[in-house]
DNA sequence: GTGCCGATGTCACCTTGCGACATCACGCTA
DNA sequence: TAGCGTGATGTCGCAAGGTGACATCGGCAC
């Protein structure tokens, strides 16, 4: 720290490029090398090449950097809810049969991956569930704007959304390999029997 | 911190009762008074004439000191879950009609009050959904122990959760005053028209 | 009284997250 | 080529969250 602090040590590559998804990829790394909660968000920029404060310009906080994905995953959902025509449940079934294929689908692996590092940690988990009700939210708006009124379009989304969180949490848990869509699909017909029943 | 410092200011009333109480109460009325975040945990401690580090002792962290009814409301679920005998999305509703008659009911103004609060700030919304998903585990769980399996206990529980939620956002939300009870049964009700509505 | 023990206070420390400011790399223009 | 923005980055400092280690106090058993 008083040695050869004359600095020719500037070498540093200041502008390499695509300094956010470099932050990810060394955030999940880190993550599951040594814990979320063993890993310093300087230790992540570090192995980025870049300063903690570039972390948080770039990410609200440490966790969002396990998150990127939901704003892309909010659109397709808004889309498909706007473009679907049948009863409200059902397009909300349909919006996230498409996420399933569009997004999933293929990444069971490092779904599997990133759900471990999830669940081992309850701050992961407390931000999953926000971006989870934000996705709610949206796919609520989106249904609001063909017309349907407040309390029919939050409980079509609300429903739809417990139906893909136990498909979710299905597909995930480790053994299977039925195809998100399709347990959409299955828990969707589970729960109409569910509810109809006689108690 | 060099003059007076040979303290007979140890009058501090060691040894007061109900300190995690007195705690609870000081933290809700300062995030009343100046918000979530423009409170810090030694302000809280302060008013109640505690220290920080005591604070942490009792509760894990900052935003615990607004959640301590949701060990008993855990509690109330289970025994009712454990009690009732019916279908398992009727004994799931029975449940949380409990929970409203018992806990929430008479309760309006101060819940309406501690939901201001929370929808302040997305923290304390992480940690609401948390323990909510905390909730619908007891749940599950006690209606695993009546035989259920695993799935059906699931969907039964994530789907009545569904219906307390949206039920409860009503009752939270300014303008009525219908009571939550009914709220839930109606909204079960609209839970079964609109999952076997043909698309 | 003596001594144990649990609840509390004190102190030091690391980490998160952010504001303020200095710097660097680049492109543009004369 | 020099000079000048401009935006992305690094540096510094700091308030607050959260925790371990240790000192201290109050009561209680003996």
């Amino acid at each position: 720290m008083s040695q050869c602090d004359v600095g020719y040590h500037r070498r540093m590559a200041r502008w390499q490029p695509d300094a956010r998804g470099r932050l990810e990829a060394a955030a999940f790394e880190l993550f599951r090398e040594r814990g979320f909660e063993q890993t310093t968000v300087a230790d992540i920029a570090g192995r980025a090449g870049l300063d903690k404060r570039t972390f948080y310009r770039l990410f609200g906080d440490k966790r969002e950097a396990l998150f990127s994905g939901s704003a892309h995953l909010e659109e397709v959902l808004a889309k498909t809810v706007a473009e679907t025509d049948a009863g409200p449940f059902e397009v909300v079934i349909a919006a996230f049969r498409r996420v399933a294929e569009e997004i999933f689908a293929d990444r069971l692996e490092l779904v599997r991956a990133r759900q471990a590092i999830i669940e081992s940690s309850p701050e992961l988990q407390e931000r999953e569930l926000r971006k989870t009700g934000s996705l709610v939210a949206a796919v609520t708006a989106a249904l609001r704007a063909k017309g349907l009124d407040e309390s029919t379009a939050t409980l079509a989304t609300e429903s739809g959304a417990t139906v893909f969180r136990v498909a979710y949490a299905r597909w995930v848990a480790p053994g299977g390999d039925v195809p998100l869509t399709d347990l959409i699909a299955e828990v969707a017909t589970e729960l109409r029997a569910i509810t109809s029943a006689s108690g």
